[in-house]
DNA sequence: CTTGAAACAAAAGAGAA
DNA sequence: TTCTCTTTTGTTTCAAG
């Protein structure tokens, strides 16, 4: 059975060149902490009126800058899990391999997050599970699989240190800042 | 369709016993890819009026188990970036170093996620940055503090080839399936 | 779980600065 | 242009059954 998870990578549309004002910062700063607040409230927050808000955020998502809004699940409380980080290589290096590996990676929803990397390894993946061994009948599958693993390791996360930051719009925009105060608030 | 699996009961350090049956992993999953989909909306996709699904909603938010809503932002074509992992190693292991090695995690925007591992190294960063050079002026930091780094490995991201996805909430909460059937449904 | 109503938010248009 | 103001439609929230 192949289920079609969709898409392993959904390349925003290929745009050029959006200007991004100080208060569209402001915007995908708040959106991206709080991501379901009104957008009344919001354009109050950017001292805006709704309309004017309403419009820059249809630009945004049309330009692919706000890809999409997700819930952010706490798995804590609720299922016995397991997080892991692999980083991995291939046994060739041949496009037809690194194309079924990636092909492979959209078919397992443990595997949550997959980067290819440079600098020793091939991939790192991210990976929730139910436990070392479920984990252990993945990699199974990997490694049996016509996707030839040549070496992996395994990284067990045992405490989650930071989570869930945005990118540092501030700092990625603004060239000259060393840590960005994230925030230019008291409008 | 509806699969019923039972209802599973939360169990973790909070202890919570909240029950989730399979409405609620539906409105978790659908949730967790579209964050901002009216209740309305919602209700109608898990075949429930508004006055229901609100309940369940406020019932899992106050859990914890929905921590929150975030926009997903897209850097391509806005900004120029890179993006790093690192895996690294204290040079020791005091409790005090890594408390301090920990807080410093906070002091950095462009440190957007960190999780302490086992498995021959202590943390894996995940980084967001201008470029290499930002990223080293980054590493210096942390080399120059009083965090005491005994070795690290740089790996840049070449191509993202699967996106942060759900965690496998199915799969998780439902024990056998070797690869969940994501969704119970044809609405 | 359903109805239904009051309060609120979203979307789009008319027109002023 | 870009913003403010206004209207219509739809959503959220809650009381009552």
């Amino acid at each position: 059975m192949t289920i079609d998870k969709g898409p392993v990578v959904a390349h925003g549309p290929a745009m050029i060149g959006l200007k991004l004002d100080d208060r569209d910062l402001k915007i995908l700063s708040i959106l991206s902490r709080e991501g379901r607040l009104s957008k009344a409230d919001l354009a109050k927050r950017v001292n805006l009126s709704p309309t004017p808000l309403w419009e820059r955020l249809k630009r945004l998502e049309k330009a692919g800058v706000i890809r999409g809004y997700s819930a952010d699940i706490s798995l804590k409380g609720v299922a016995p899990h397991i997080e892991v980080f692999v980083t991995l290589e291939l046994e060739n290096h041949r496009a037809e391999s690194f194309q079924a590996f990636e092909q492979s990676m959209g078919r397992h929803d443990e595997i949550v997050a997959c980067w290819a990397i440079g600098g020793g390894f091939d991939y790192v993946l991210q990976i929730i599970t139910r436990d070392i061994d479920s984990y252990q009948r993945l990699i199974d599958t990997l490694l049996d699989g016509k996707v030839g693993l040549a070496r992996y390791y395994t990284y067990v996360v045992t405490k989650p240190v930071k989570l869930r930051g945005a990118p540092p719009l501030e700092f990625l925009l603004d060239g000259a800042r060393p840590d960005g105060p994230a925030d230019g608030s008291g409008d």
